[in-house]
RNA sequence: GGAGAGAUGGCUGAGUGGCUGAAAGCGGCGGUUUGCUAAACCGUUAUACUUAUUUUUAAGUAUCGGGGGUUCGAAUCCCCCUCUCUCCGCCA
């Protein structure tokens, strides 16, 4: 959430900014801003009533004084009814509009319309010069360790299930990933994938994005579109966290469910766009003055993923129109599949700035003496689970048509070197 | 799911209608004493919003889990919700 002093201080640049993602914000901000000077008028006058009403019930001792002010507080009260109803309407109309404003991209973040503007920041490896390329689902299922047909008999489509040595290397991937990034100093946590709306609303999900959601009607939860939700409102509900605690650096391994609304006909076959899929998030909690180096440290982590790995990827800087609600900065990893002859993402690492603390009241103290400040957050897939297992079926794929283990995988496969 | 108990400041915990934004203790911060440390003593110590401002502050409003109600006046009385604890039932 954008802090309204900010929006009414720097009218302007929030303007500027926000455009830069897309034109249809600029109204809403004029109308925001016209709201937001008829509420405080409201609010001089409610609070001089109070005020008012106040000091007369306090000027009263007995009940026979009580009797010779009733009439006139009756009277008060009723006013600040009135105006407080209309308060709390302009109230309403502006969080229909806050909680729908996205962030301000960052001043290094490039202008563009959509993907096709993102610039290339580096690349990493060789691309591999094969005799032999197919899709990994031609592979998988020819290799009997993915499962399509039958799973989506019994789920519809966009699911699917691996099988046998598939599913071992799935269990791999996310012992693995979990491992590196326990080294990496991050505090492992197994969160519920279950969450309130709250917490949806507290990193950007909601109220917006509902339509991308699964939703449990009937006890109002959501199924959580990722660890970022859960990990991001950890330490949030109003507990202030300390100086000696940040940052503080989390992972989680789930399983995260997307209804993939709008994607109709994009990647129908494959691992590349499920409903339900797995993922090792990474999240940082830092301070407002360390989280361009957080964010450079968590992509850097998401990276070296890869290159332990041994695939190709490159780093993309997404501009201005592509960006997602919540941050500020974000990092695309992209992973190299031999099939598409093109990179496809496989993580996103992103700098939310206070936008996300705004919403959660995620906040924390220097000292004893200083006063709460909000804290920045960021996330990154580190990475996700079947895009990289996709990944590594083209990549790792030998011209007998054998699937080579790569060998940081080998111990958490008994050995295994050959599927 | 059934029965009961509870939720107060950074923490412990008092408070059943006004003088309570909130006792007391602990902790924190500042100071006195001291060769240094400890102890002791004194003072101070919540958050948000609004207005004014000489940007330091001052004033006002709100906040005792959340929402609503009663009342001139609510931490205190009433209703609803959420969460926690204990016992019973069920269960991986």
């Amino acid at each position: 959430m954008l802090d309204i002093k900010t929006i009414r201080k720097e009218t302007e640049l929030v303007k500027n900014k926000l455009s830069s993602r897309n034109n249809e914000f600029i109204q809403k901000l004029e109308e925001l801003l016209f709201i937001d000077e008829n509420i405080r008028k409201l609010k001089i006058q409610i609070d001089e009533l109070k005020s008012q009403r106040n000091s007369l019930s306090k000027s009263v001792k007995s009940k026979e004084e009580a009797e010779t002010i009733k009439e006139k507080v009756k009277e008060i009260n009723n006013q600040i009814n009135l105006l407080e109803e209309k308060s709390e309407q302009y109230e309403e109309e502006i969080n229909q509009i806050v909680w729908y404003l996205p962030n301000m991209p960052s001043d290094e973040v490039p202008q563009g319309k959509d993907e096709s503007e993102n610039v290339e920041i580096k690349k990493y490896g060789q691309i591999p010069i094969k005799t032999r390329v197919e899709d990994h689902f031609i592979i998988a299922e020819r290799k009997n360790i993915w499962d399509q047909n039958n799973t989506t008999r019994f789920c519809g489509s966009r699911f699917s299930s691996f099988v046998g040595l598939g599913a071992k290397l799935q269990r791999a991937l996310i012992n693995f990933m979990l491992d590196e990034a326990s080294q990496n100093g991050y505090t492992e946590i197994s969160t519920p994938i279950i969450v309130k709306s709250n917490a949806l609303k507290g990193t950007g999900q909601l109220p917006k994005f509902e339509e991308d959601l699964y939703k449990l009607t009937e006890d109002d939860l959501y199924l959580i579109p990722t660890a970022e939700v859960t990990l991001t409102n950890f330490f949030a509900n109003d507990n202030l966290l300390n100086n000696e605690d940040l940052p503080k650096r989390l992972c989680a391994y789930t399983t995260c469910f997307r209804r993939e609304a709008g994607a109709a006909g994009r990647d129908t076959r494959g691992l590349i766009r499920q409903h339900q899929f797995d993922k090792v998030e990474l999240v940082h909690i830092c301070k407002a003055e360390d989280s361009e180096e957080e964010h450079e440290k968590l992509v850097r982590n998401a990276e070296k993923i890869l290159e332990k790995l041994e695939l190709p990827y490159r780093r993309i800087l997404l501009c201005t129109g592509d960006m997602g609600f919540s941050a500020k900065k974000c990092y695309d990893i992209e992973v190299w599949f031999p099939s598409q002859n093109n990179y496809r993402e496989i993580s996103s690492c992103s700098n939310c700035g206070d936008f996300q603390a705004r919403r959660l009241n995620l906040r924390f103290k220097r000292d004893n003496a200083s006063k709460p400040e909000f804290l920045h957050t960021l996330n990154g897939s580190g990475l996700a689970i079947g895009r990289c297992w996709a990944a590594i079926i083209e990549n790792y794929l030998k011209e007998d048509g054998d699937i080579e283990i790569p060998q940081v995988l080998r111990k958490y496969m008994n050995g295994l070197e050959i599927i």
